[in-house]
DNA sequence: TGTACATCAGTGAACGCGCGTTCACTGATGTAC
DNA sequence: TGTACATCAGTGAACGCGCGTTCACTGATGTAC
């Protein structure tokens, strides 16, 4: 990862195949599920043995562990890369169509870490870490917002979240502010979450609109009111 | 469950220990994950041998299915149950309440059918039937709510949802009141599924809070704006 | 440049496990006369 | 009330499968002199 350059052929194959692995499993998510996911079928899927894989990965965890960390990774740098194409960094509106199309790019890993738990699975610090940084980015953008109307009937949210703002890991974020990343992750999460789940499939309608009409109010209006 | 009066005995133990199956498959997937159940693990739970379940349930799949449909179904009776208590019919923010708490009684019971769809599986029509039952609920209670401002600039969704309103299946509602059903639903998902999944759990602040202000936006704001 | 050695990728056999499901069978419970 | 029969719950063995994981081994690739 650091020294790209360095690479000998041999780490430079490890790097592919440990590639590899990762496509088929991500493969086998979108067809099986998370939990159906076993060293076994892959290694099936790529014409090795089954205990080759153990070259790669220490273990099934170990790759579910890296699937999870390379998602976020995946999340916090297109959001990041919508805050740097800006001048003025990015606003709600960008990271919102980001998260989307980022979203429906591959529902299952959107759904991998936003959606049921893996039964019995910690995250390690280091994902932990980037959750955070992605709620950093979405503080940045929600401050950029007009401010609340001053007397808020949702005041006493708004004081909970000043007085309990471990979360936001030091980030200076007014508590309207801080209030309104939340209800913007929970608003955006609600649409789309039930439409990468399929739970809007029958239904007739474009899951877009109802996003973008979500998306307008939380902009327009003074959403932590 | 029509004629319950006249079970003989054989019926009657037939039904209880159906019913206990599904008990001990509701233990499972607490423990270990909707894709986890397995026949096998409940006849053990229970003291008897694998096959024996075959006389009660046809397989695995049958078994999931009516898991579903009874979560459903309970889903719908807890709201119907707040519909009749009071007497002008259920308001928004009753029915929100319990929904939240039909949630955390058993959050995999809310996964199971709000969360990431188990792999490969469809469900039967007598299941939407309910799922659509419970959407008229949410949308007689919507139209209780005071109208929207009339030059709405949510029009464009409004008048998508006029032309596609099949989920509705032949509700009355107005357009700005199936815009305001929907936006219900995603907004208190939102909330309620990234708390039962977890999400909020290491960030320090109280969901409820959080809940609480989503519901009193939606019910004294014209939410479709 | 060529030889001797070390490193490492991948194999195949094996272990123990649990799964869903089928089948022939035993033994208890209910029914008909 | 008692006997003959039918119904049905549950068992145990079996089939074939795939899983994660370990281990000793082969063969190819790289390294050192």
């Amino acid at each position: 990862m650091t020294d790209t350059g360095t690479k000998t052929p041999r780490e430079r194959y490890r790097a592919q195949v440990r590639a590899e692995i990762k496509e088929r499993a991500w493969e086998q998510i979108a067809t099986a599920g998370a939990s159906a996911l076993s060293l076994n079928a892959i290694a099936k899927l790529m014409g090795m043995s089954g205990p080759a894989l153990y070259r790669y990965y220490a273990g099934r965890d170990e790759l579910i562990t890296e699937l999870i960390r390379d998602a976020y990774r995946s999340l916090a740098d297109a959001l990041h890369a919508a805050d740097t194409a800006t001048a003025s960094g990015a606003d709600v509106t960008a990271l919102a169509h980001v998260l989307r199309e980022w979203a429906l790019e591959d529902p299952h890993r959107y759904l991998l870490i936003y959606g049921t738990p893996v039964p019995g699975y910690h995250a390690p610090d280091d994902i932990t870490a980037i959750s955070q940084e992605i709620m950093a980015t979405l503080l940045d953008a929600c401050g950029e917002l007009p401010a609340a109307s001053p007397a808020s009937p949702a005041a006493t949210l708004d004081a909970h979240l000043a007085d309990r703002r471990q979360w936001a890991s030091g980030h200076p974020a007014l508590p309207a502010t801080l209030h309104r990343a939340l209800t913007v992750w929970t608003r955006l999460h609600g649409v789309l979450s039930l439409e990468v789940a399929g739970h809007f499939n029958g239904m007739g309608f474009d899951p877009a609109l109802l996003f973008t009409a979500e998306l307008a109010d939380l902009v327009d209006r003074p959403a932590a009111r």
